[in-house]
DNA sequence: AACAAACTAGACTGTCTAGTCTATTTTGTT
DNA sequence: AACAAAATAGACTAGACAGTCTAGTTTGTT
């Protein structure tokens, strides 16, 4: 098999292509779908209109490509740790780094327009949530079936435990970002409570 | 002071402006702002276009309205419980109809279009979460206060236990109700989860 | 009955948009 | 050099939409 690029006469420029994508990506997330017209993504990819549809058929084809473009590049927390011997150390890094990571603007956006399109476009949200919660979940659920294999904690149902431990992390902090709110809890008051959430989750699945 | 009613000839129809803003919640909700015209939201109505620009300046005055009407009208959990005695119980009760409340079409529709116009209308989202989810998290948090000063739980920071409480019970349907996901958890597995969430949240904070 | 405010229907303006079409230029391949 | 696909600029269609305007009707108040 021959690939596309020696086959064919001449094939579509991969580069404007990824022009299209971020000026695309960036628009729907920034202003949602309804609100971003093919003029602007044209002209902020820095390309015809004509080039932005022998590209993409539609509106509704380029927005799932943007969306499927953004999931891959969305890269998630690194989960590979070893030492789990601390597991006050290990959840606390990984409440950290989650919290970082859910909060951040490129994850907020895209999160945002799945969840509001998710009526008009559920193969889209289903895209993002496979590729980013439900992976999260997935490995973290792993991490607490080690943590319970290596008798560290009694997690005796290590998905339920995955799934408590995420969201309790989210705290009132995630609920601020979502609604845009202006006055934030404080970062201190973040770290208190992520602080006091590990603890909690230890008592709650400690050895006995 | 006299009423508005009897000062003035004649006042503008009460009944045309809660028909105007139910249409208005309804097609907002359901998709979204930009999609969503004046001329169909007077249709729907049952009213003149005019009278909609009668009642309502503009599309973004009648959308802040909207939304406002609607937080008015969202009945929030009745938190109103007197015997505490048995908090598995009163727990386990608090978990089911909050998630009830918050995978309720209804709810789910305002919190929808109230986050992702956070960025165009801050005021609305802001309007949103004071009357909702900010509202619930403070009942809560004087739940957790109560169940600390009778002596059944041990809860050094109420606040922080009701932040984990709501949003470890929110758990994977949650997220995917939010995404409109069709393959969903099943009712027993989320009673199962309920069930074990409130375990692990008396044994996080039980009396030593 | 007379008045005035509320309401109605529908035409209208100006702007914006998705998507098409055409004529021309650029560019990689053979 | 010759070919063909890719890209471009920009005009164009057809429809939608926010908001205004007009001319006439309904309705409560005095």
């Amino acid at each position: 098999m021959v690939t596309q690029r020696s086959k064919n006469k001449r094939s579509k420029n991969e580069v404007k292509r990824k022009q299209i994508l971020d000026a695309a990506v960036s628009l729907f997330t920034g202003q949602g779908y309804a609100a971003t017209s093919m003029d602007l993504i044209a002209k902020n990819a820095d390309v015809s209109k004509q080039t932005v549809y022998s590209h993409f058929g539609s509106k509704d084809e380029l927005f799932s490509a943007s969306v499927e473009y953004k999931c891959e590049s969305l890269n998630i927390l690194d989960l590979s740790l070893n030492d789990l011997s601390d597991p006050q150390n290990v959840l606390l890094t990984l409440a950290k780094s989650f919290t970082d990571f859910i909060t951040s603007k490129e994850a907020c956006a895209v999160h945002k327009i799945c969840v509001f399109e998710s009526t008009t476009y559920p193969q889209v949200s289903e895209m993002f949530y496979k590729a980013g919660p439900l992976r999260i979940i997935n490995e973290v659920t792993l991490l607490m079936a080690k943590l319970h294999q290596q008798k560290i904690l009694d997690i005796e149902n290590p998905r339920h435990a995955a799934s408590q431990f995420l969201n309790m992390m989210k705290g009132e902090l995630w609920m601020q970002t979502e609604f845009n709110i202006k006055e934030r809890i404080s970062a201190e008051e973040v770290e208190a409570y992520l602080h006091d959430s590990v603890a909690f989750f230890i008592r709650g699945y400690g050895i006995k």
